[in-house]
DNA sequence: CTTGACGAGTGTACGCCGTACACCTATGGT
DNA sequence: ACCATAGGTGTACGGCGTACACTCGTCAAG
């Protein structure tokens, strides 16, 4: 049992996990930009050194966010239908991802894959060979999907925000875009922001490509390149 | 004209275009994370302040250079297929982002998009309203596109670096990935790195997505949400 | 010719960041 | 009783973005 003073009330020492956890409920707080070692340090009462003592550096920490982030995606279904399997579990890893809006950046920014990246794709593959996917289907499926299998949405800008005002010259400069604007405003029901389905839009480009690939496993589609 | 006095030979002036032709640059030399301010400047014989009157802050800098980037695009061909025409841009697209390694993250890191990137989206939902897609799926697929629509090869981790050597462990751990690997490496030819040929890996995902787009204009579809 | 506004470049300074390095101190095995 | 070690501390350094006050050359108006 360890002893402690009354005097000072001693805190339960820092470790490895603690110091990720509260990385983790910091950045879903107040965002990743002003997660620094300063603040967390402050946040876990604790000289901001004392960090390194459990990370070697921010990058280590960094790696560790994301692994604890692709740690809350659910582990595949069983079920004989691939298809539903790989969609069920990319829809939880979006999930995950709109949980902790910063992890996708904070994984797209690390150098390699972290070993619970490296864990969830392998799974994944295994998944896609399980449906009866060749290995070499398998392998551009995977690449063809990239960054979609871990459930980031791809969006070229976050729509999410405020959006502000609508520019009234919008129309006039960009004419399609506003076209665009239009009918998905007027389509009303479950539209989130700017009248797009953010969750609609994700599934929609997700069956297609998973419907692409299923096309391609019935018809035996093979790489063709080679030397 | 403007006199000069030869005492000190006075440089030409600054001006915007200058700062941020100058950026671009220093990005493509040297990359993104070291591009500061500080040395912006010093590259261009400058104090650090004497950018603020260009560019109201690096955020701004960085906006005007993703406008930089995305101005490079070429504009799209003419043409009665679609697809040829929209393939061809973004493949035109990537080849701007393969000289511009650091773009992706820059553009990507804007909180709103810029004017040339609003204008890029218009020419290219034009693009596909002429090729016959409704306003309604010509939405769906450019949200289905997302950021590969401006050339993004939306792979999870960056395969161009030196790849490290394969650890020897790593087939016990991950089965799936070893295989995928194994298949990819004994198929020769083209392979650029790590087994994988990414501009392969790319037209494979684009056709993939852009005859999915063409099979649903061919049966009318159209989307069945709604109030 | 004088003046004074103005645009462009300067110099200094502030607060924040990540983190190297030396130090302290309580703990627990020998 | 000893001391190695693990965990927390304090100080300090160099780099960052940028606010703010300044200087100085140019040029139009009086």
């Amino acid at each position: 049992m360890t002893r402690q003073k009354a005097t000072h009330t001693q805190r339960t020492p820092l470790n490895r996990d603690r110091v990720l956890r509260a990385a983790v409920a910091l950045a879903d707080a107040t965002g990743i930009d002003t997660l620094s070692m300063r603040r967390l340090a402050q946040e876990l009462d604790v000289v901001p050194m004392a960090l390194y003592k459990h990370v070697a550096n921010k990058e280590e920490l960094l790696d560790g966010m994301a692994d604890a982030v692709v740690g809350e995606i659910d582990p595949p279904a069983a079920g004989p239908d691939w298809q539903r399997v790989v969609r069920g579990r990319i829809l939880s890893a979006r999930r995950v991802l709109l949980r902790h809006p910063w992890a996708a950046r904070v994984i797209e920014s690390r150098t390699g894959p972290t070993p619970a990246v490296l864990a969830y794709l392998d799974s994944m593959a295994g998944s896609f060979r399980e449906g009866g996917l060749s290995a070499d289907l398998t392998h551009h499926v995977m690449h063809a999907m990239g960054s979609r299998l871990l459930g980031f949405s791809q969006e070229l800008f976050d729509t999410s925000g405020p959006a502000g005002p609508p520019d009234p010259g919008l129309a006039a400069r960009y004419p399609h875009i506003a076209e665009l604007a239009a009918t998905a405003a007027h389509d009303g029901g479950s539209t989130v922001n700017g009248g797009c389905d953010d969750q609609f839009e994700f599934e929609f480009a997700l069956d297609l490509l998973l419907d692409g690939f299923e096309r391609l496993r019935r018809q035996g589609w093979t790489s063709t390149r080679k030397a």
